[in-house]
Parts: structure tokens; C-alpha cells; sequence
DNA sequence: GCGGCTTTGGTGACTAAGTCACCGACGGGT
DNA sequence: ACCCGTCGGTGACTTAGTCACCAAAGCCGC
């Protein structure tokens, strides 16, 4: 339907698929839709059923859970490469999203609907592989996170987000607010560990952004935790 | 291998197994081991690598981290009729094992081969579902988990930990250290809490011991967190 | 039954993190 | 210029985690 120039080759974006066996391969081409979504778009979340599995060929997925009690906390992301387990697990299985995806960036990404999916898994041992691979990765990764969360100090956990998030550039566009969600804590505390890591020179602060400083300082505050 | 009268019918004891197809059935009867082994027992951590699939029949299966930096945290238990989702990732995927099992009980469980296991998830539609659903179910459960540690109260969490263990006997065998680890905090904060809810009369202690005397209270307290 | 050992739990003093209430500063719209 | 919503700062307080101990209870060998 989209052209066929572009969803040629999608598959090849995909380290885990590298092994697909054709017919497979040729399925997935064919029998999948790409989509292009702009960014902010909430592409899956509480109260709306999968149809589809979704493969991200462009651009990121923020996924976060709002708690009961009002409070947000960013899960994890997914990149660009990598599918998203939480739709194929809703695809098949259990009740519906307990979090939901946000674009955070203009994402573009292929659609493979439930009864292709099944029939993928049916089908190819190496489809299989990968569907595995990506829910057990997520599953550790959700350890680590639980992890983090509830054994390292903030001060360490702000330093690896803001190095993270950054991603080479040194001018971050985020609130104190967005911050906060980022860690599952409250304004204020990101407000004040700001304030300390301008104080050490490590970062300067603007309305709506942080500057990176001294990337090296806030690099070795991040891997106190490893050796620790 | 195991007396025949005794596997005949396992697979019936998995709810969402009730629809497995026939030669399905046949298959994961006649190719899978029953295993008994002692309270205690690591059934897998770190470092082992999986060959098996495991269905609980009976007993209780402790699921917990251990993190770098020495601290421990109960994940999730896996109970009499649920299969155990690290061991299908691990069985499939990526990686070892980045937690440990612990048999809580004296623990019964039919294992699967690898290969049997990858078999029947080409084979079997419903088979496939119990896979999907038993992963989603974990993962959202997960999400739980980080809730909880994020943003719940200790007090709170701790109450809902005591109802939890004490499973309707109002006496719990356990020590502040080992309820600390269920809450990945620290036995200090434990022994306070304890002191607090027996000043109250909720419960009474004794070295190695917790007896329940007010669950209401207890209950009232535990839900507090619904509410907010 | 007596010392020594380990396990378990208690405690005070302190630091880190989260909460609450409030304020002021900035920025966009009209 | 004014209003208002967003953004960030702040002090006072509560809750949780850390550190450094200590004491009592069971355990073991002799």
C-alpha cells in the first residue's frame, strides 16, 4: 500500500531478524503497513486494544506507567531497531496496557497485524527467536530498573538520566518537571540536585533547559554506582 | 519416566492450558519430567543456563535480584499452576539469568525440554497463548512492582507484605532481615515499623516470629494505598 | 554447664529523599 | 500593559536509609 520502494527492505534495519527465512521475511514485507506518526503521538495506553505489533524503523517510543495515586515514572524506551514487546504481549495475551507509549520523536514504524504475527511465530523458528529475545531483554532490563529505583541515590540516578538523555549534545531541552517523571520523584528534588550540580559547575540552568558543563564530572558521579 | 498415574494429568491443573489441543497435550505429557525437589533449592540464578521450561505443580517458586552493590529484592513468586517466565526467556533468549528462584517450599514442577518447548509453540495456537499471557502478565505485574517501590509507603507496603505472607495463619516465621529484603530496604526501617504496628497492638513479636492480633487494622492500612 | 560464636533485634545520630505550602519570575496571548 | 499558566526556588517538616554500635537469644563444642 505505501510504496514499495521504501517498505522493501525494512527488515534489514533489524540485527535480530538478520537470520529470517525468506518466505517469512517476504510475509512481514508484504502483509505489514508502515506508519508515520508525529511526534507526541500516544501511540498505545491504558484502555486501547493492539491490533497490531509494532517493529520502530525511525525514532523513539517513550513508555511510562501513570500510578494510581496521579504519580508518572518512564519505564524504558524503545529505539529504533527494536519492537515493542508491550504491544505484542496485549497482541496476544493479557488484559489491556497497564502503560503507555508516547512518541517522543517523529517516529515511523511497521504495523503487523495479530494474525500475521501469530502465524510469524508459528511459522519461523528464527521470527521466534526474536520475539523471545525482546521480552526476556525487557524483562531484565525491568530488573535493573526495579534496581535502581530502589537502591541508588538520586543524585547518580539524575546524572546517568541527564548524560543519557543528552545523547553527545550538551544542551538538554527538558523541565524540572519532566525531570522528576524521568526518576519517579518529585519536582522539587530535581529542582534541588540541579541546583547543587550548577553550584559544582557541572551544568548550567535555563528556563526549560540544562547545559552540560562538565560532562566528565557527571559521567564519574554515574559509574560511582558500578563500583560501588 | 515418573510413575505414569501420576503425569497422566498435570496439564489440567493449568488453567490456561484447559484448551490445549489434544496431540499438544500428548506431546507435553509424554516429553516433559516431573521434578521434586526440597524447600531451599536455587532452582536457577546467575550463571546457570536454562535447558528447561518449568511448569509448577505444587510449592511456591521466590523470584529476587541481587543487585551489584550486595542488596537484595523480592521480584514476584510463581504459584502451583503457573509456568515460570524467566526460564521460557532464558530458554529462548538473550542472556542468563539476572535473578535467582528459591524453591519456598518443597516444590513439585513438570520440566520441558527446550526443544519440546519451541515445538509446541509451532505447533499449538493455544499453547502459544499461554506463552504470550503468562510474559504479559508478568511484565505488567513488574510494572506493579515499580510502582510500589516508587511511590508506596513503607509503612504500607510493609502491612500488605505481613497480609500476604501470613496467608490466613496469623503467625508468620520470618526475621526483619528477610522482610526487608521482600521490601529492598533496610532491616532498621523493618524494626521500626514492627515497633510502631505492635505499639498499636496490630501485632505482637517475638525473635523469629510475628503473630498477627489486629488484620483488620492491618487491612485498613494496606488499602489506604487504593484510596490515595 | 560454660565460654565463645552467630543470629537476631534495638538504638541514637545523622544524611538523603519526599511532602507541603507558598512565592516570584518568565513568557505568551490579547 | 495586563493576565495567567508554566516554571523554578525555598523553608519547614516528615519519612526513609545509613552507620556504628550494643545486647539478648540460641547454638555448639567441650
Amino acid at each position: 500500500m505505501t510504496a514499495e520502494s521504501e517498505s522493501r527492505d525494512w527488515v534489514d534495519q533489524f540485527p535480530g531478524l538478520s537470520q529470517l527465512e525468506t518466505p517469512a521475511r517476504q510475509v512481514l514485507l508484504q502483509r505489514s503497513t508502515l506508519i508515520d506518526v508525529p511526534a507526541g503521538t500516544v501511540l498505545f495506553g491504558p484502555g486501547k486494544t493492539a491490533e497490531h505489533m509494532l517493529f520502530l524503523l525511525e525514532g523513539t517510543v517513550r513508555v511510562q506507567h501513570l500510578s494510581d495515586s496521579g504519580r508518572e515514572i518512564v519505564l524504558y524506551r524503545v529505539g529504533g531497531g527494536e519492537s515493542c514487546v508491550l504491544t505484542t504481549a496485549c497482541l496476544m495475551g493479557y488484559a489491556e496496557y497497564s502503560a503507555e507509549g508516547i512518541a517522543e520523536t517523529e517516529v515511523r514504524a511497521a504495523a503487523v497485524p495479530r494474525l500475521v504475527f501469530d502465524d510469524l511465530v508459528a511459522q519461523s523458528p528464527s521470527f521466534r527467536s526474536f520475539v523471545f529475545t525482546a521480552f526476556s531483554r525487557r524483562i531484565t532490563d525491568l530488573f535493573l530498573v526495579i534496581d535502581e529505583i530502589a537502591f541508588q541515590r538520586m543524585d547518580v540516578r539524575l546524572a546517568q538520566r541527564l548524560l543519557e538523555i543528552s545523547k553527545g549534545d550538551d544542551r538538554i531541552e527538558t523541565t524540572h518537571q519532566r525531570l522528576a517523571v524521568e526518576l519517579g520523584t518529585a519536582r522539587e528534588v530535581v529542582s534541588r540536585q540541579l541546583q547543587e550540580f550548577q553550584r559544582r559547575g557541572w551544568i548550567r540552568q535555563a528556563r526549560g533547559s540544562v547545559h552540560i558543563q562538565d560532562r566528565e564530572a557527571l559521567l564519574s558521579l554515574a559509574e560511582d554506582a558500578a563500583k560501588a
